[in-house]
DNA sequence: CAGAATCCATTCGGATACTG
DNA sequence: CAGTATCCGAATGGATTCTG
């Protein structure tokens, strides 16, 4: 929620611009850095419509209180939406709402080179 | 993407694996999650051969000890190289390697995004 | 200049147990 | 099924001080 007023511009001596450095990006990389959760929007994407224990079986192992708060911090980031359906029992399913699905695209690329990387 | 409900993600029995999912993904994660860590890939990739005292600029407010820590880190995983220069006043310069230059590549167009979703 | 060392407040995330 | 609540150890990152 750090919607700063401030914007710190190149108040230095740039009489040109630095090329793009991405340096003072604030809040949504704290969300993003935290654990999981940009595997969980590229899950989501991947999988689509999926439901908690789906998700939480793709991970090996998480803890449901962990895993529940990003699910909780990406739904009102508005990246994921959470569809909850009135049965019995109860069914509930998250995904990608336009924004997050944009993310994932972003994401995605990333994603897949850290895993190539890690299985050689 | 898989968006099309009319095609179900994974069935029922998957004898299959799911679509592409990175959930496993491990240790890198958790070192391009640590706080500056991205940006700072990105930067030395915007700036080139960077010195410390432009990296500690091109953030706002970073404490030399983090900034430290996470140029140290990055160094040992080889996504950074770091050459001293035997002059006085001391330079070292930092640079991407092969390897985060390519990490680099996967990370700008999502910094990209993200700073221009704040910024609106 | 470019850090290293130390200390510390805060946060994060896992384990466990419980609920609508 | 899909979480929530609580507790707690571990890790993170900032401030400050000092150095080759």
């Amino acid at each position: 929620m750090a919607n700063n007023p401030e914007i710190p511009a190149n108040t230095a001596d740039s009489t040109r611009d630095a090329p793009t450095c991405y340096c003072p990006v604030g809040g949504v990389m704290e969300l993003l850095s935290r654990r999981y959760a940009m595997q969980l929007i590229c899950a989501v994407g991947a999988i689509g419509p999926v439901r908690y224990n789906e998700v939480e079986g793709a991970f090996g192992d998480v803890s449901s209180s962990t895993l529940s708060s990003r699910l909780d911090e990406l739904v009102e980031a508005e990246y994921l939406s959470r569809e909850r359906y009135a049965e019995i029992p109860p069914r509930v399913e998250y995904e990608l709402t336009d924004t997050g699905e944009e993310l994932c695209h972003r994401l995605e690329p990333l994603l897949e080179w850290v895993e190539d990387q890690e299985t050689t």
